[in-house]
This record gives C-alpha cells, sequence and structure tokens, in this order.
DNA sequence: CGGGATCTTGAGGATGCTCAACGCTAGTGG
DNA sequence: CCACTAGCGTTGAGCATCCTCAAGATCCCG
C-alpha cells in the first residue's frame, strides 16, 4: 500500500506512518541523497522549502561542458552524482584541470559574475542548479548558510595549496600515488570503502590534473601495478592493498 | 561653521579643521593606509570603531615566521606593509610556496581551526591582526562584511587555479615571466607603478613559488636581461620596457 | 565485426635538476 | 681598518626525469 491522501476508512494499520504533508514533495530535494555533504545540511526544514523553490537538477552526458570560462556566472551548483572536471585553458591549447568534483561538491565560484574556469562532465553527472541572482537573496536571509558558504571556499582553498605542492615538488610517482589517494579518502567521505575506488577520468584528464603527460601517467599506473602497489581491475576499479604504503610513495619515501 | 560642538567662544580661526572628536583616534585603523584594500574596507565609520577595538598592529622581522602549519588558527591577519610568503613543506623538507602577501592581503584562512600552511616575512612586514573569536562575533554582526571575506576567499581561489595551471603548464622562462607580470599587477592594484617592480623575495623563494631550483630561476633571470625583456636594477627592482611583450612570453609566445 | 578512441610500450631527446665552484655583499670581530 | 665568514646569486658540466614522437594493443560502441 501507497501512504498517498487516503480516505477516512482507510484501516487502522496504514495509521502510524502518516507524517505531516511533507512540503518537499515534489522537489528534488525530497530524494536529494546528498543532503548532508552539502550547501544545503546547515538549513532547517522551513528552509529547505525555501531553498527547493528555486533549485533545478540538471542531467549532463559525459563529455558535455557544465561552464566555460569567461562565461557571465548565472548558476551555481552542487554535484549530486557523477564525476565533473574544472580547467583552465592556454591560448595555444596546453590545460591544466585544477580538480575534480564529486557528489556533494560545489561548483560556480566566480570572480566579478565571470567564471574563471570550465567544467565539463567526465561521466555521465547529476547536477542541482540555483540561479545565483537568488541564491543570493536567499545568502541573506541565511547568514548560516553563508558561513557554511565560506567553509566550503576555504576547504576548497586548501586543498588548492595541496595541489600547488603537489605540482610543484612532487615526481611522477608521487603525483599519482597522491591522486590515488585523494580519490580514496573522498570515496570515504562519501561513505563508500576507501579501497576499490572508481576513476572514472581518463589517462588523459589524469596528466592534466597531475601536469603529466598521459604516457607518464600510463607507465607509473604500469609501474605501480608491477610492483603490487595497485590492481587494475574492470570498468577503471582501482584496488589498492596496502593504503599506507601508498602514503608513503606519495611523500617520497 | 563646522559640525562640531564648541563654545561660541573658541576663535574662529579654529573652527574650520575641527571635525567631531575621531573615534578611531588612538587605534591603528586611524592611520590605516589599506583600509580601502582590505577587508575593512565595506564597514561604515561606527562600524570600524567596534572592529578597531579588537585589532591590534605587529611587527615582523624579516624571516621570522607568522603562523605554523597544523597550528590552533587563533588569528586573523591583515598585510598592511611589507611582503609575506606563505608555503607548506613536505617531509623531506622539500617547500612549496603557495602564495606571496602584500598592503591590503589577508591571511590565516583555516581549516577546522588548524592553520594549513605556514607563514613567513619575506622583509619587514607590518600586521594588524584579529583574534579570531571576536572577529566572528563581528561577522556575525556585520553580514556585509562576511560577504566580502567570501570574496576575498573567491579571489584567492581563483589566483590558485591561475597558479595551478603555471605550475603544471608552464616552461620556467613562462613561469618567470608570468611571475613578473603578477607582481606587476599587484603592485598597480595597490596604486604603485607598474613598471619598475620591487622583488623583495630571494630567488630560493622564488624557485619554490614556481616549481624551480634556484638556478633554474637565476639563468632565466639572466636571459630575460640578456635579451632586454627586463634590466636588473639595485636593490631587488625589476623593470619591465615592454610589459606586452612580456606578456606574450608569459604564455608561451 | 569494424573503426575510432583510449591505453600501453618503446626509443630518443630536451628541459630542468644536481653538484660544484666562484663572485659579491654585508656583517663581524680582531 | 681590514681580514674573515656566511649568505646569496651566478655560472658551468653532467645527468635524470619526463616529454615527444611513433607504433601497436585494447576497448568500446555502433
Amino acid at each position: 500500500m501507497s501512504s498517498s491522501k487516503q480516505d477516512a476508512a482507510a484501516p487502522l494499520i496504514n495509521a502510524a506512518p502518516q507524517p505531516k504533508p511533507d512540503p518537499l514533495a515534489g522537489t528534488p530535494c525530497a530524494a536529494c541523497s546528498v543532503r548532508d555533504l552539502s550547501l544545503c545540511n546547515v538549513l532547517r526544514e522551513d528552509e529547505m522549502e525555501i531553498l527547493s523553490q528555486i533549485v533545478t537538477t540538471v542531467d549532463v552526458a559525459p563529455r558535455e561542458p557544465i561552464i566555460d570560462e569567461g562565461e557571465v556566472a548565472g548558476s551555481l551548483f552542487n554535484v549530486t552524482g557523477g564525476a565533473v572536471k574544472l580547467y583552465k585553458l592556454m591560448p595555444d591549447g596546453r590545460r591544466q584541470i585544477t580538480g575534480f568534483l564529486f557528489a556533494g561538491d560545489f561548483l560556480g565560484i566566480a570572480l566579478n559574475d565571470i567564471y574563471a574556469y570550465s567544467a565539463e562532465a567526465v561521466n555521465q553527472v547529476k547536477l542541482c542548479r540555483f540561479p545565483s541572482t537568488k541564491l543570493e537573496d536567499l545568502l541573506s536571509q541565511f547568514p548560516h548558510m553563508e558561513k557554511r558558504l565560506l567553509g566550503m571556499a576555504s576547504n576548497e582553498l586548501v586543498q588548492a595549496q595541496e595541489h600547488m605542492l603537489l605540482l610543484g615538488r612532487k615526481s611522477a610517482k608521487e603525483k599519482v600515488c597522491s591522486f590515488l589517494l585523494s580519490l580514496s579518502r573522498r570515496a570515504e567521505k562519501r561513505g563508500e570503502q576507501p579501497s576499490p575506488i572508481s576513476v572514472p577520468m581518463s589517462r588523459a584528464d589524469i596528466g592534466d590534473y597531475l601536469g603529466l603527460t598521459t604516457e607518464t601517467v600510463s607507465r607509473t599506473f604500469t609501474n605501480l601495478k608491477r610492483d603490487g602497489f595497485i590492481r587494475l581491475l574492470e570498468g577503471g576499479i582501482v584496488d589498492i592493498p596496502d593504503m599506507e604504503k601508498l602514503e608513503e610513495l606519495a611523500d617520497g619515501f
């Protein structure tokens, strides 16, 4: 039997699971699986209701653009599924991927209302989209949401600094190990297992993230596999038998 | 007549430059030269007065530490003079400088109340210091200050991404040219000239910022000088005869 | 089953690093 | 007043890491 509205003659056995009508019913937020990871986790239910009024969900196919550097920043997004890559391009086509986003991550920080980077779907991606003008109104209403946003930005900044250390000072092997570790740790934060992890992005993407070529990434994976530090399974799944060993390799021991 | 309360017998000659007693008098904010660059520029005068109650000024000698990675984050700082370097260390001593700060820049973003990086004075530095607990109280009172902080964090994030592109994808020559350009642009924002710029940091610091060795930095400077793209003057002053040419070099043309 | 994209592997080479020496400047103490 | 030293910058020679170019293997989707 369903929990839908029923006439008074309904058998008592149905009475128990009958809370007040969910104000989020019909909005995408009702079934949101990453609410506790994202911007929204500081909101009370009545605040969620207001937020849910302005949100729309978007599906993006692999390799499709989400935002483009230089574009007017009209939207902010929360990733609710799939993987997104952020990148900057040089005039001659050289590319630096500045980050990968997964479920719960936030997207769309802009400067002077212009996006400072581009974003593209790695695999099938689900986003929830906030029009930036309307979200700003909300931020003024909910100061704790603004604090939350500042916290998320600070977190991104710390990650960025960690990545600069990687780009400027680590060897290819250390870079790849650090990359796998960060994927593992983030998967764990999302409630997944730390060890057989999904690596949905291509070797070329990994290279552009780590400041390496695809060939070097491929060779490094091969070496790590040969030495028993990782196992490459079907479908871009990587198994890490000894996490501590990988941590050592990531720091050059 | 001035708007200040004065008794009628006061000599007229004194009337003109006599505003109401400056509430900031005696506080370091009164003479602050970077107020329009910094966090405070969104505050009204009465709000400044409250802020000035919690601020203290600090002088730091060259090479002295300001904050240490891993330390409990008790303070936030605004740089009002001199240059500061932010850096992260690896266990074996490899260092990545993640940014240089100048007058007007903000320092002290932390994660879970732990500093995620270290900061050290490059030359003689002047800071104004806010105890973080007290500043947080203020942020709750002044939402526009919180917005301003978010804007500054966003700005840092954009700079960080630009630097990742540099570290991951640029050649030594492109890196050094980009570095000089960014110093020039930031000097201009501070109201200084864009061309003969002060470069107060050592070759080693520049190397750790650009992901190069001191030798490579030195060689690259020598080459740029030989080819007439820069001139090295006394006291770490660098002259850029042709800014557009340097911009081209920074992007690899 | 075919064909394009991705991944892997190899050979050779260039960029930037390591190690080393030397010059310059400033601070120190005899 | 000047030798001495420490720190910084510069220059050189040789080398390692990673890149480039190229070809073959594998995968995936139509």
